[in-house]
DNA sequence: ACCGGGATGTTCT
DNA sequence: GAACATCCCGGTG
């Protein structure tokens, strides 16, 4: 079943590791959470919006259960799960995912993918194979009103999530706010 | 396996 | 002008 608003309108640090083991399902496309980073916060120097709201991180002020969409590397999209309530700056970005359904259309959108564990394993190759580029910047999970939703399937978190620091990061980079499915062979790295 | 560098353009200083 | 929540390719061991 799809998940609720108040699932989301909780601190991004909580709300993480419960994604964990969630199904993101786009027009066909489905496949497993299994590597997120927590964003966000006073505290968060590693955050977009921590010097305040501009146009491009307007979403990551909420409302929650909506996407915030980011261009990064001058070519690629990013994609994450706006949490917290409307007017704090907070979201979980989606790192990494396994594969499940709509393999065909994946390979197809990343056809330099060698492997089925490369289609998702990466925050901007999960964005390209399920096809979230910037017009889903602030589509509704819960109304899924861009064909975007986010689904529990009866299976639980893990108990004992892998945990680090963020990766890619200059600043908060000492932060350990990155969750992921332990042994998992579909993460963006070993681990 | 690991490492280094290039691609490519938006955003903010 | 610099930084950037990245990815891919080609080198070497």
């Amino acid at each position: 079943m799809r998940l609720e608003r108040g699932f989301y309108a909780r601190d991004p640090r909580e709300v993480a590791p419960e994604l964990l083991n969630k199904v993101v399902s786009t027009r066909g496309c489905t496949g497993r959470i299994v590597e997120v980073e927590a964003y966000g916060g006073a505290d968060d120097p590693g955050s977009h919006g921590y010097r305040g709201m501009t146009p491009r991180t307007e979403a990551m002020f909420g409302p929650p259960g909506r996407l915030y969409v980011y261009f990064t590397y001058g070519m690629h999209w990013c994609a994450n799960v706006v949490c917290g309530q409307k007017g704090e700056c907070a979201a979980v970005l989606l790192r990494a995912l396994t594969p499940m359904e709509g393999l065909e259309k994946m390979r197809s959108r990343r056809p330099k993918a060698r492997r089925d564990r490369d289609l998702c394993s990466g925050p901007a190759k999960l964005a390209a194979a399920l096809g979230i580029h910037g017009t889903a910047n602030g589509a509704d999970l819960v109304t899924a009103d861009a064909g975007i939703e986010l689904l529990d399937d009866g299976t639980a978190p893990p108990p004992a999530p892998g945990r680090s620091v963020r990766i890619g990061l200059s600043t908060g980079a000492d932060l350990p706010w990155r969750w992921y499915v332990s042994g998992c062979p579909d993460l963006s790295r070993r681990g």
